[in-house]
RNA sequence: GCGGAAUUGGUGAAGUGGUUAACACGCCGGAUUGUGGCUCCGGUAUGCAUGGGUUCGAUCCCCAUAUUUCGCCCCA
């Protein structure tokens, strides 16, 4: 037997319901937030992600899938939405007019890690972009929309972790202080927060291993190594949060994985127990320098991305998700009926009715046990003795009353109802 | 990449080194030969993830592989 791929998984049946609603909810807000849909590819050049998510990273580095096409072009499945939007903004000069541009992507995005729980290697992204603006609403509405969104889906206990990177200077200065401060501890860091005091000392800060420590509780904080304008500008951020009643929890250790983030960093956190590990379900931030560092005119932008399997994980702690009960189901046993039944089943669906009929040649009896299954609102028993005076049986599934309908009028007489 | 656990039908699962692998749900058929959802009766795994090994004999013991899962790493 041919499976699936290791980490991939396929969406069916109570999953695939998940789904659709999710994905109708996410247009349906999008489409109210004012935000316009944009796909792109799913592969797109190397170059592009390490440009943009940062070379050293893990994800730039270990899961990545890399792979040379029949004319030796060096292409990577993309890992992370961001990148390609990017892109796009500047290739399409999205720049030339209607700014801030407000985009929003859903798709699938691939890395090379260990699949487990709420984590897999082919997986989606739902995710927005504002690209344009500076604006400190541009942060709090990047903030509060997954909030709202996800709260409609049915998550009670959400935290909006947030937190301030400042500009890159005041990054520079801050990781300066932050080495100096750990240099005398180096000695008493894990393994992997030794390496990271060279290539990535900020993320030493959400450390698991020593987040315990007494080095780790004492460190400086970053919100202390800020300009006054980064620091007012955050203070702003927190105070819309309060306007838009959006609860939050500064956290001064939440730095992100990607390189191209700066000021405002936030993730959203749910506390269903069956995420367990990958209890984040949405997190994003600014990137005020990438546009320009992909080539495009100087673009402060901000956004989010959120994992669609995570949602679909969570909800089935939330609720019962049940399909759409069926309109008509359409009955029949010889070919004279059968042939009315197809007949019927089409016109009724070109009449915005959903309607369908058995095509196993199955009993009555299983006909009305299927119909039921389906939970039809009506039942069509055909008969042919009916048929040849014109008349049609409907029956209604809850109060089991069963009418005669002249065929020519069959139609306006359930569409009507 | 490192460490732990799991893997029995469509589903939830019980089980034992030795004839036909419980039970339940579901599904199919019948009682009711064209009006069901209740009830009753019958059917439904040549098979216990895959490949080896130990054994007279393995679903059960051992090894490997795969997949899933938990923790680490990382991240959505």
């Amino acid at each position: 037997m041919i499976t699936k791929p290791k980490g991939t998984y396929d969406v069916i049946d109570r999953e695939a319901l998940k789904l659709k609603k999710i994905n109708r909810y996410i247009d349906y807000y999008c489409e109210f937030y004012n935000y316009d849909l944009i796909r792109t590819p799913i592969f797109e050049a190397r170059e592009l992600f390490h440009r943009t998510v940062g070379d050293d990273t893990d994800i730039v580095t270990k899961e990545t899938y890399d792979f040379k096409d029949r004319s030796d072009r060096e292409l990577t499945l993309r890992p992370e939405g961001t990148a390609g939007v990017v892109r796009s903004f500047i290739e399409n000069k999205m720049y030339g007019s209607n700014m801030p541009r407000k985009l929003y992507y859903n798709g699938t995005m691939y890395r090379y890690e260990r699949p487990g729980n709420g984590r897999n290697r082919e997986f989606t992204q739902f995710g927005v972009e504002i690209l344009g603006s500076n604006d400190v609403a541009t942060d709090v509405e990047v903030i509060s929309m997954p909030y709202r969104l996800f709260e409609e889906l049915g998550f009670k206990n959400l935290n909006v972790k947030i937190n301030n990177l400042g500009s890159k200077e005041d990054r520079e200065a801050y990781k300066k202080a932050l080495k100096e401060y750990l240099k005398p501890h180096l000695d008493d860091l894990c393994e992997d927060c030794k390496k990271r005091y060279e290539n990535n000392p900020l993320r030493i800060l959400d450390c698991k291993v020593d987040k315990d420590s007494d080095i780790l509780k004492n460190v400086p904080s970053i919100l202390d190594y800020q300009s006054e304008e980064s620091t007012n500008r955050f203070k702003k951020v927190l105070e819309y949060l309060n306007y838009l009643d959006i609860d939050y929890e500064v956290d001064k250790t939440l730095v992100r994985g990607l390189d191209y983030y700066d000021y405002t960093v936030f993730e959203i956190v749910s506390s269903e127990n069956i995420l367990g590990g990958a209890s984040t379900i949405a997190a994003g931030g600014r990137y005020n320098d990438l546009v320009e560092k992909l080539g495009g005119p100087s673009t402060p932008c901000m956004g989010f991305a959120c994992g669609i399997e995570r949602l679909m994980l969570a909800m089935d702690e939330m609720e019962t998700i049940e399909k759409r009960p069926l309109d008509c189901y359409i009955m029949y046993v010889n070919e004279e009926e059968k042939i009315k039944a197809i007949t019927l089943a089409q016109d009724l669906r070109m009449s915005g009715v959903s309607a369908d009929y058995d095509t196993t040649g199955r009993s009555l009896k299983s006909q009305f046990k299927e119909a039921d299954r389906l939970h039809a609102e009506l039942l069509i028993i055909l008969n042919s003795e009916d048929l040849n005076k014109g008349l049609i049986n409907v029956k209604d599934n809850l109060t089991k009353e069963e009418t005669k309908v002249d065929e020519n009028e069959i139609i306006d007489y359930i569409v009507s109802r």
